[in-house]
DNA sequence: GCCAACGTTGGC
DNA sequence: GCCAACGTTGGC
C-alpha cells in the first residue's frame, strides 16, 4: 500500500527539467534539515510512493510534475563536508542525523500553479496549502493525489 | 525586500 | 522543561 507525498524543490536548485535531465531520470534528495522531514523520508517513505514535485521560492509556485520515491532513506553525505551548504558540524559519522530519499521521474505535467491549487475546494486539505505550512515534505491523501491527478489530466 | 509563521537554540 | 531570541522559509 503505497503512500503519496509532495516534495517543495526550488527550481534554482533542481527543477522538474534538472529531474528530466539527470542520469536515470532520479535525484537524491539532499540537504532537508528539519526533523519532521528528515522522519517522513526515514520512517515512512518507500521506494513507488507518489511524488508531487512542487516549485517554490519562485516566480510561479506549484506542482510541476509527478515523481516517485525510488531509494529507501539512506545517509546524507551533504552533512559531513564542510564545503557543502548543508554541512552541520553537530552531527557525527557514527551518528548521522541526516537522511535522505532518491526520488525520480514518473512525468513533467502541466504547472498547476499554487494560486490554482488554492481556489479548488478539493484541495483545500491539503497541508501545503496550511497557513503557515513551511515543511517541504508533507504528506498527501489518496483523495488528495487524485483530485491533483484530475486537474493535471 | 517584507514579513508572518514557526522550528531551533540556549540560558535559566 | 520553559521560553525568548534568533534564523529560516516562502509567498507576495
Amino acid at each position: 500500500m503505497s503512500q503519496f507525498w509532495l516534495m517543495k524543490s526550488e527550481p534554482s536548485e533542481c527543477s522538474i527539467d534538472d529531474l528530466a535531465a539527470a542520469p536515470a531520470q532520479s535525484v537524491p534528495w539532499i540537504g532537508v534539515r528539519n526533523y519532521q522531514a528528515r522522519n517522513f523520508m526515514r520512517d515512512q517513505m518507500q521506494p513507488g510512493d507518489g511524488v508531487l514535485f512542487y516549485h517554490s521560492s519562485c516566480p510561479e509556485p506549484g506542482i510541476a510534475g509527478l515523481a516517485e520515491v525510488s531509494r529507501l532513506a539512506y545517509v546524507d553525505a551533504s552533512q559531513f563536508d564542510p564545503q557543502s551548504p548543508y554541512f552541520d558540524a553537530k552531527s557525527k559519522p557514527e551518528q548521522p542525523r541526516w537522511l535522505h530519499v532518491d526520488v525520480k521521474l514518473r512525468r513533467k505535467t502541466r504547472l498547476l500553479a499554487l494560486n490554482e491549487m488554492r481556489q479548488r475546494p478539493e484541495l483545500a486539505s491539503m497541508r501545503v496549502l496550511q497557513p503557515g505550512n513551511r515543511l517541504s515534505i508533507t504528506p498527501v491523501s489518496p483523495e488528495e493525489w487524485q483530485a491533483v491527478l484530475a486537474l493535471l489530466g
